[in-house]
DNA sequence: TGGATTTTTGCAACTTGATTGCAAATAACT
DNA sequence: AGTTATTTGCAATCAAGTTGCAAAAATCCA
């Protein structure tokens, strides 16, 4: 659970990124969650901090290949913290999953992203597979009674 | 090529959907343009139909299945009809590819979209699988003469 | 160390895609 | 035809995200 200041600012300058207090702020906030997270969201997390800069600093991190980003099923972008060593190779990607019904998007990490095969002269650089349907909690609810 | 008024009206009809004027352009001109179709270029090749309009149909048609949506690699939603008579299933669908360098959205219609073995509960509607990379014009463009 | 330079930040304003309230227009139903 | 329901256009609004700019903070270097 590598969350605190040293390990994080490690994390940055190992990008080629100085670690301010406000990168390490949303660093942080982002290696403890384990989901992706929006924009708003990391706002409301991290009141100190004007959206701007948290903007800034996810499109930084973006760029220096430290998260990826996705759209969450509903016209929202949310990030997530790369895992292997920080590059962002397709291997290390997983599917989503958006709930139509309670609106969540769940990490399915133990499911691995099956590459297709290309047409040529297609360069691929990152895989986002989205599956959309109903969650486990939701579909349980509405199942009815045998 | 099923694009003329007395078809498109029955498509709609066949889905409960009332084939009122405005509805049959947005149908005709989605089926007529052989890719997925923002919003806003749909208010471009639409200008007699007002945008609050074909928005409101384009959800009307999302929600009887007759067209699927993707966000297009920054942030906009784009629309396409559903291929199997009208419905949307995960068969139906292909891949998308997003050029980061001509910002285009490219459909995959030749690929297959690999299905993943979901974990227990979760009930598959629908299937999203987005590649990012460099298209084959752009690729071709940056590719260094040997 | 101290002063100049560069980088980062917060604020407010703005941009853009998309939706909504509402009254007018159109269509549907006896 | 007259009544009701549906659809539409317009303007206003919303929300996510970005940008310009001046202040604050960090960095550089003699």
């Amino acid at each position: 659970m590598e969350s605190n200041e040293k390990d994080c600012s490690g994390c940055l300058e190992r990008k080629g990124i100085r670690p301010t207090a406000n990168r390490m702020l949303v660093y942080c906030a982002m290696k403890r969650s384990h989901k992706a997270l929006s924009l708003g969201e990391l706002e409301e997390i991290l009141e100190t901090v004007d959206k701007s800069s948290i903007s800034r600093t996810l499109n930084l991190f973006l760029e220096n290949h430290l998260l990826h980003s996705m759209e969450d099923g509903e016209g929202v972008v949310k990030y997530e913290l790369c895992e292997g060593h920080g590059t962002c190779s397709v291997d290390d990607m997983h599917p989503h999953f958006y709930c139509e019904m309670c609106h969540r998007l769940f990490c399915l990490k133990t499911v691995h992203i099956p590459m297709v095969e290309m047409p040529d002269g297609y360069v691929v650089n990152s895989v986002n597979y989205m599956v959309k349907g109903i969650c486990p909690d939701c579909s349980c609810k509405t199942k009815k009674p045998i």
